[in-house]
DNA sequence: ACTACGAGACTTTTT
DNA sequence: GTCTCGTAGT
């Protein structure tokens, strides 16, 4: 057996791996070794002399997901990784842009704006338009142009059937010019940029075409349409597309990801024969069947069944609490048990629907001291300080950045105020100039005008200092003339802010030591493609609580899935969206697949929640489970609350409010005194204060007062 | 130019 | 409840 690698793979996996010159669509259930057949079927081109390292290009969504790729590679090859495409389709891209920038009309020096800067970008250019913000809300011009882009269009080939969308068409046009004067691009244009480039460049598209022969995809349930066309555009005549994805985990539609996109694969590319991979190396036959049991609610699935050939293992515990708060108690009680019995924390891991929900929860293992760390929230590059400092850097790189350069003009405070910056904005306009030159240009008059003169020649200054300096000490010193770490090591709380951009410059020194472009350009556009690590990372002895979206991709040994109650999980936002409850449902179904062994399910009969208590119902998902996987453990505490009747027998759990000896629930048919007949369509509150939505036969929908209204149940 | 206060939002999120 | 954002006041 030449490929030792082969070794201890399932049919299957094999199959796949060693699947000849073809198109494939792989479909790879949660837990199935997804990721092991991906990088052990490029060791297998390559190892079989199908393939060069340099024929293949292998394409993921996370910066993670392709460093890990990398590294079995290398454990499993004894080849130079360095001569592969592998990365992010934004990584690739921007490889692409920035060897044919010329080609592309970039400058060769671009940088790229993250959301929150393309978001000033944004409102800085309606301002600029003197389009009305309440009008054209930032964040959704923001939306509306991602989304045209991802779909493929430019301004002009969007339509606009009234005056609104005419003017975002017409802002998305003036946008583009601005980024284009700017030498900046956003993450779309990163895709759109290069896929028009392929498109118009018949040599260069050719070039690539023949070059890879064989294109990976990762994930490819969460690719959106663009990026589908974009591989498409890329496999040439003689390229073997090897799609891996899971229909079922597909949770990313609300930012654009097309699962459509995997039955286009198949007749687009031909695809002979779908290989299924249902063994499931993760989870006790219980926790599957559970998921297998609820996914099956979906219609329009690829179809896959998870299977182990481990034991039943245990059901799965659910817990009905009153409140919230005692739904946290619980978890941590049951945390502490988990961890006498020897689990780590590390292993444990808590789930919820949306990150408010953390803060009961960090609330309740504060107080009984045991260690957690939340994910999600800010990340490194994305910090306020951190971002200032970039823009120094971006603005020491490129005149042209006026974004870069309207964020730290007058941050530490110089006495630049909005007057002066208008004045300034202005001249730059009529004089057909960047705002660096018209501040060079000193074209404001009075006190401010030599503020922005002396801003200029700081700037001008630290480009000639730090000419020769290596990364790290151009940072440095930027930091410490701008006045930057000054001004935070003068702030009360601004220890923290001083650490961060020490950690910047530390930052800065790993780059150059792990990438042959030791430039400052090469750094910032690091900092803009990879904003730093925002999912777990194993080995810290602590509860991990974040959100379902999260932990995709990750596994515990024990997990914790909470909130559970409709409007919450599925989220009731996600009534208006297409398909969203199948969304909603494919999350649920990621959730309970990321336990091992054991899975706990909770929910809270009333929740704090905007700043009100909210009573909800169970989730609908939980009557979706079969109920002999499930074991209700409610504990005496959890009967406290009279204002809600007794949990009926779990599984077929049914919140229900109880007033003056009748019953209500969803779904209840009513007769009203004054309306007439309806039913029960949404309950809110409880005990004194429970109030029912009735959709009436004759009067519509109504809110009531159970304690008032004279309802009849039929 | 900075602080303070009130209004309004508030699902999920990588690049 | 808590955070952000924008405006008004100092």
């Amino acid at each position: 057996m030449p490929y030792p690698f082969l070794h201890g793979l399932n049919p299957e996996q094999r199959a796949a791996v060693t699947l000849p010159h073809e198109s494939a669509l792989i479909l790879a259930g949660a837990g199935s070794g997804k990721t092991r057949v991906l990088t052990t079927r490029i060791a297998y081109l390559i190892q079989s002399g199908q393939a060069t390292p340099g024929g293949v290009l292998a394409v993921t969504f996370t910066n993670k997901a392709a460093k890990e790729m990398l590294t079995r590679l290398s454990a499993m090859l004894p080849i130079n990784t360095r001569g592969m495409w592998v990365g992010t389709f934004h990584g690739l891209c921007n490889r692409l842009l920035r060897a044919h920038h010329r080609e592309a009309a970039l400058p060769a020096l671009f940088q790229i704006l993250d959301s929150a800067d393309q978001l000033s970008a944004i409102k800085r250019l309606l301002k600029s338009l003197n389009v009305d913000e309440e009008k054209y809300a930032p964040k959704q011009v923001q939306h509306f142009i991602n989304a045209s882009k991802e779909e493929g269009l430019r301004a002009e080939q969007v339509d606009a059937y009234d005056t609104y969308t005419t003017t975002l068409r017409e802002v998305f046009a003036e946008y583009d010019r601005q980024c284009q004067r700017e030498g900046v691009v956003d993450f779309a244009e990163l895709l759109l940029r290069s896929y028009e480039l392929l498109s118009r460049d018949t040599n260069l598209r050719e070039h690539y075409q023949s070059r890879f022969r064989h294109i990976l995809v990762d994930e490819f349930q969460d690719t959106n349409r663009l990026q589908y066309r974009w591989l498409k555009l890329l496999a040439g005549p003689a390229t073997a597309v090897f799609a891996v994805g899971d229909d079922d985990q597909s949770i990313y539609a609300f930012r654009g990801a097309h699962v459509g996109n995997m039955h286009e694969f198949e007749r687009d590319f031909s695809v002979q024969k779908i290989i299924k991979l249902e063994q499931n190396y993760r989870s006790h036959g219980n926790i599957l069947d559970a998921a297998n049991a609820l996914i099956h609610h979906n219609a329009g699935r690829l179809g896959k069944n998870l299977w182990t050939s481990e034991g039943a293992g245990e059901q799965i515990r659910l817990f009905e609490a009153a409140t919230d708060q005692e739904e946290a108690a619980f978890i941590v009680d049951e945390a502490k048990a988990l961890q006498r019995e020897g689990v780590s924390l590390a292993d444990i891991a808590i789930l919820y629907r949306s990150n408010a929900q953390s803060r009961v929860l960090e609330h309740a293992l504060f107080n009984a001291a045991m260690p957690y760390r939340v994910y999600g929230g800010l990340r490194f590059f994305e910090r306020q300080e951190i971002k200032h400092a970039l823009a120094y850097l971006r603005l020491m790189a490129s005149s042209d950045d006026d974004g870069a350069l309207l964020r730290v003009i007058n941050f530490p405070a110089r006495g630049i105020g909005a007057r002066s910056l208008e004045q300034l904005q202005d001249a730059a306009k009529t004089r057909g100039v960047n705002l660096f030159e018209a501040a060079c240009m000193r074209v404001v008059g009075g006190k401010a005008g030599t503020s922005i003169g002396n801003f200029a020649a700081l700037i001008e200054m630290l480009r000639g200092e730090c000419a020769d300096l290596p990364l790290p000490e151009q940072i440095e010193h930027m930091l410490d003339k701008s006045g930057l770490l000054l001004h935070y090591q003068g702030e009360k709380e601004g220890a923290e802010r001083v650490e961060n951009l020490n950690e910047l410059v530390n930052a800065a020194a790993g780059f150059i030591a792990e990438n042959q472009d030791a430039s400052l350009a090469g750094f910032l556009t690091h900092a803009a493609l990879e904003a730093g690590e925002h999912q777990a990372e194993a080995g810290i002895q602590a509860i991990q609580l974040m959100t379902v979206h999260a932990a995709k991709g990750l596994e515990f040994h024990a997990v914790f899935l909470s909130g559970l109650e409709e409007g919450l999980f599925p989220h009731e936002n996600s009534r208006n969206e297409r398909d969203g409850l199948e969304e909603e449902r494919r999350l649920m179904y990621v959730a309970i697949t990321r336990a091992r062994r054991r899975l706990y399910i909770s929910y809270a009969q009333s929740r704090m929640l905007h700043g009100q208590f909210r009573y909800g119902l169970v989730s609908r998902f939980l009557g979706e489970i079969p109920g002999e996987l499930l074991k209700a453990i409610n504990t005496s505490r959890s009967h406290s609350h009279a204002a809600w009747g007794a949990p009926s027998p779990a599984p077929q759990v049914r919140a229900s409010a109880v007033t003056a000896g009748a019953t209500w629930r969803i779904g209840q048919n009513v007769v009203h005194p004054k309306f007439g007949a309806g039913v029960i369509v949404n309950c809110e509150g409880g005990g004194d204060d429970a109030r029912v939505e009735v959709k009436f036969r004759d009067h519509g929908a109504k809110w009531l007062a159970l304690e008032y209204a004279r309802m009849t149940a039929v």
